[in-house]
DNA sequence: TAATGTCTTTGCTTTAACGCAAATTTCAAT
DNA sequence: ATTGAAATTTGCGTTAAAGCAAAGACATTA
């Protein structure tokens, strides 16, 4: 387990006290695909290490729409809020995608060896700026770009082994949707559009990126 | 200065040595309002600490749309994404809204008074996860709250003093519309809607909200 | 008091996004 | 091979939001 950690760079610095204490107070979970880790509005004061597995981060509206935001693998470091600011409700779920084995550690346990390292507690902030950036890229999104925008961009970054070479469709139209803020429909008439246009080629179950640039050009200006 | 910001959690708890060597290496700026503190794309390795007015975040659209992410008054901490990420661009810009004086540090001589001193990391960090939370807020309004939803919660948080009394439109429509992402005319049109509903009543120069409820039901649910 | 510029307000037009429902296809389980 | 559930695709109607342009209301300066 160490061994694991210890790769992180918040782990990376922690003298060999430390690290016996920190073993001593892990915490291992285990969740099945598809299973909730915690539900939005508890609190939850852990931070924890994926160890096997994925992780999602999902915002969800009142009436049952959902975003999914962060989306963590094995070897990434996340927490509930509440580790930080006592008893504040958790402003996303956590759900595993697929069967999923974390490391929990509880605050009482790790806030005194956070407050002993310093140079734990530094690399624990840049992470959080980290992963503020790519909050703030997400709202730059939301503010600026239309769907199509969005969706152009997405298919770069989840599909970069489909240019030029048909795969699968391994997302379906529902998860796009989820992770532009949109609905499968719009999903669907956005990608025809695309093929239209020759960004992409498109069919039931496979899918292929043939001219990158010009996909690039429609997740740049959403136009 | 050193009573000033020992107010804030973040430098509350430093030692004697520190607080010298942190005095030291203070960098004051005076700032005209309207002027940019740093544009946008820039590396600017900074913390800083507004000793007197009010500094805007501001993010920008190629296209010249450009949205107020967070206003910090005085006594409020921030800081460049390159104090923590060498060499990372700023994903937003800042701007003095008024005349305003910071206190600035750079990275090299405030890393090793962080190092040193674990509650403070430990602050800063809690403070990374409070502006984090409001960014959190502020995806969440975006991604399911129409633009009247935005609109009626901006109001009831910046005219908390119109409740039942008229007040002076301090805002011009532009600068509500940065705040919501949308354009002046449709905040015009949404508040005279409001005021059809009866949520708030309006003239040119005065403004009052006539049912906080109502307006609040509006902010909740956007319909 | 004229003039100029900044805001606000409103009418009209256009576009983007959404929702519902039906038709079609795929996939997995029996 | 059959069946049923789940996912995709498409048509069609509705609503929200944006853009453009013009008119009115103030405030400031000249």
């Amino acid at each position: 387990m160490i061994e694991k950690i210890s790769q992180h760079p918040v782990f990376a610095a922690l003298d060999e006290d430390s690290i016996r204490s920190l073993s001593r107070s892990t915490i291992q979970k285990k969740y099945k695909g598809g299973e909730w880790i915690i539900h939005h509005g508890r609190s939850w004061p852990y931070l924890f290490f994926v160890e096997e597995g994925v992780v999602q981060a999902i915002k969800e509206s009142p009436e049952g729409r959902s975003l999914m935001v962060v989306e963590l693998n094995s070897g990434e470091i996340f927490w509930g809020i509440s580790f930080f600011i006592p008893n504040a409700p958790m402003p996303i779920a956590l759900v595993a995608k697929q069967d999923t084995s974390l490391f929990l550690w509880a605050l009482e346990d790790l806030k005194p060896i956070i407050l002993k390292n310093g140079e734990m507690s530094w690399e624990l902030t840049r992470l959080m700026i980290q992963k503020m950036q790519y909050a703030s890229e997400i709202l730059n999104e939301f503010a600026f770009q239309p769907t199509t925008g969005r969706l152009a961009r997405l298919l770069l970054e989840h599909y970069q082994d489909a240019v030029d070479d048909y795969v699968s469709r391994d997302m379906t139209l529902d998860e796009m949707a989820a992770r532009i803020g949109s609905t499968r429909e719009m999903v669907c008439r956005h990608l025809y559009q695309f093929a239209d246009q020759g960004a992409i080629q498109i069919n039931r179950t496979e899918f292929k990126i043939s001219d990158q640039e010009m996909l690039a050009e429609l997740a740049g200006r959403g136009k």
